[in-house]
RNA sequence: GGGAGUGUAGCUCAACUGGUUAGAGCACUGGACUGUCGAUCCAGAGGUUGCGGGUUCGAAUCCCGUCACUCUCGCCA
């Protein structure tokens, strides 16, 4: 067999290279045989290039003649131009042809399942299962070529500000908290286990304790919970971590490579990047992630509702809840059917139900109206409603409903009445966040980041006095209500840490047993440090106008956790078990 | 764990209210054709209607169960 070598990619032959003799290799995109002359589209990662084939070549014709979709061919040929009338202005090299002289065909396709310019209207199941033919295809290889640029910026930019690139371990220690581990069984220690990391969140740390400074990695995360639509069992952060800085350092390290990525990638200048506190984004967007793009801010009503007789809203308050509204621009338009259809949605989200009123000639119009009489006129100048508006209500007892409901309820409006520009980017931090958050069903503050994020130190105090209202060093970074990432500074006094985990309602014992390792390190020298993490998947997606997660890695897994390809999960030998001393509760042949 | 949706030829889809032999386009096979580029023309082959059960004279269609895939609530510190 000839050697695969070319000269060329399929791209880049052009008028210029008339007369000029090419070797090409690649893929046959397509063939057209006219009897006589053959023409293939051969289709490498750069292009395409039109290759004919003439009865003249006897010995060559006949093997073209052969030549099916999808199979790997190199051609060895004459770059000619086309004739008058006969160039094809959708291909970039559509002024030339390559007359071949010489086919080897490297190996023939079986028929393919699909072929790569039709992967975009083939079920994903069916191009997940043979992803090989699916990578082919123009769009997911404009994708991985996107996704390998990020993270090239990222090594540069991060390494022109003296960052380490440093490995943690995949192999790590079991912490119940957060997220479900993936387990891995030791054989060597028989009963005992590892975990796969959530995130290297406690190495990075130690790595500061061990004075290096400052970190980044760009480090795939293990989180055995069920998937959604943007993410996955299995992703991939940027990882960073520094000492001897505060919020504003890591704010505007990370603004700067937001700047780079949305230049480089998409050419779009990031401005300054606004920060709102976490009391301000929930108050006023109902979200810890606020979309930007769209108005539709939360209002509370709640003066105005407690003087209706409207048994719903002046309930909700007597019970220490709350009324909250948004103004739909041009909601009114929505059919009978679609706010019912959005009743039974906010459903999901705790809502009892999603009282609406319609604004109509200066006054309100239809679902509840009749019980707002009183409070008609104030109620739209309030909202600063207009006629053809429609006004939703969230009512609750628990102001956190309310949030959420109207939260969600905006954004999917501004999807569904199309009030989003597709070229608007907004990028925001939310700061300030509760270091703690009250769990009701579980009777326990909660970390709302983790437990080594570090308080205010103004609100240390109320550690003790008043959890609920310290607010922590925390920060996510929101790009048009997505949040691609999120950080704090942490925790590097001792003291603190314990005040913290009793807060958490960690015994010393189990913070020993658990984070023992971290204790020790913040009590032998721990510089201030901080850091964040970037979501690269979601990253990649916002740059690529993907809502899909699977789209932006190459071999994803199903909302089963299967990868179609691999077959992966799959049953192991009783050997392999024995060797782990496992045995497990449900059997299936392997 | 819950809710919703989808599953028919290799792929994308159709098949009325349950009714003849489950169709079409692309792909595939054979043939024709010397300028196509979504080639064209002629002919052909291709089906466990996801799987299992039930109702019925009769099931792709209705019912129950199950599996896979998607979206989603819970979950994701």
């Amino acid at each position: 067999m000839a050697t695969p070598t070319r000269t060329h990619h399929c791209s880049e032959l052009r008028a210029e290279h008339v007369d000029q003799t090419a070797t090409l290799a690649g893929w046959v995109n397509s063939y057209r045989d006219h009897g006589g002359v053959i023409f293939i589209d051969l289709r490498d990662r750069k292009g395409i290039t039109q290759i004919v084939f003439r009865p003249s070549q006897p010995e060559t014709h006949a093997l073209a003649d052969r030549l099916r979709n999808e199979d790997v061919i190199q051609v060895k040929g004459t770059c000619i131009k086309r004739q008058e009338g006969m160039a094809n202005p959708k291909l970039e090299t559509g002024d030339i042809e390559i007359e071949a002289q010489t086919l080897v065909i490297l190996n023939k396709s079986d028929t393919p399942p699909f072929t790569p310019d039709e992967a975009h209207k083939v079920g994903e199941e069916t191009r997940l299962q043979y992803r090989f033919i699916d990578l082919r295809q123009k769009r997911m290889q404009k994708i991985l070529k996107t996704r390998h640029r990020v993270t090239k910026i990222m090594r540069d930019y991060f390494d022109e500000h003296e960052f380490y690139e440093i490995e943690t371990p995949f192999l790590c220690k079991s912490t119940p908290e957060g997220a479900r581990d993936f387990l891995v069984p030791s054989r060597l220690q028989e009963g005992c286990f590892y975990a796969l990391p959530q995130s290297p969140q406690l190495f990075k740390q130690i790595l500061m304790v061990g004075g290096l400074e400052r970190y980044m990695q760009i480090a795939r995360c293990f989180r055995d919970e069920d998937p959604r639509a943007d993410r996955q069992a299995e992703f991939t952060q940027l990882d960073v971590e520094m000492s001897f800085i505060n919020q504003d350092d890591i704010i505007e390290l990370i603004e700067g490579l937001l700047r780079r990525l949305w230049k480089d990638v998409l050419d779009i200048t990031v401005p300054e990047i606004a920060r709102i506190s976490y009391a301000e984004a929930m108050t006023r967007f109902g979200s810890d992630r606020p979309d930007m793009r769209f108005g539709m801010e939360l209002v509370d009503i709640g003066d105005l509702a407690s003087q209706t007789d409207f048994k719903v809203f002046t309930g909700a308050i007597e019970n220490g809840g709350s009324v909250q509204a948004i103004c739909v621009p041009g909601g009114a338009k929505l059919s009978r059917k679609q706010t019912d259809a959005l009743a039974v949605w906010v459903k999901d989200f705790g809502a009892g139900g999603l009282p609406i009123v319609k604004v109509d000639n200066g006054s309100l119009a239809t679902g509840v109206a009749k019980f707002l009489g009183p409070i008609a006129d104030q109620l739209i100048e309030k909202m600063g409603a207009q006629d053809g508006d429609l006004i939703c209500f969230g009512v609750d007892s628990k102001i956190k409903t309310v949030h959420r409901v109207l939260g969600e309820l905006r954004v999917k409006l501004a999807h569904d009445l199309d009030m989003i520009d597709p070229n608007d980017w907004k990028w925001i931090w939310v700061i300030d966040f509760p270091l703690v958050e009250w769990n009701e069903d579980a009777k326990r503050w909660d970390s709302l980041h983790h437990p080594f994020t570090a308080p205010h130190e103004e609100d240390v105090e109320k550690i003790a006095s008043d959890p609920g209202a310290a607010k922590s060093l925390a920060y996510d970074i929101i790009v048009n209500g997505s949040e691609i990432g999120g950080g704090s500074i942490r925790i590097h006094q001792q003291e603190v840490q314990k005040q913290v985990f009793g807060l958490l309602g960690i015994s010393p014992e189990e913070a020993r047993s658990k984070f023992g390792f971290l204790l020790d390190a913040l009590r032998f020298g721990a510089p201030p440090h901080g850091g964040i993490a970037l979501g690269l998947d979601r990253l990649v997606m916002h740059l690529e106008n993907t809502t899909n997660i699977r789209d932006v890695i190459a071999f994803p897994k199903t909302q089963n956790g299967a990868d179609l390809m691999t077959q992966a999960p799959s049953p192991v030998s009783d050997d392999q078990l024995a060797e782990l001393s496992l045995r497990p509760a449900v059997k299936i042949e392997a």
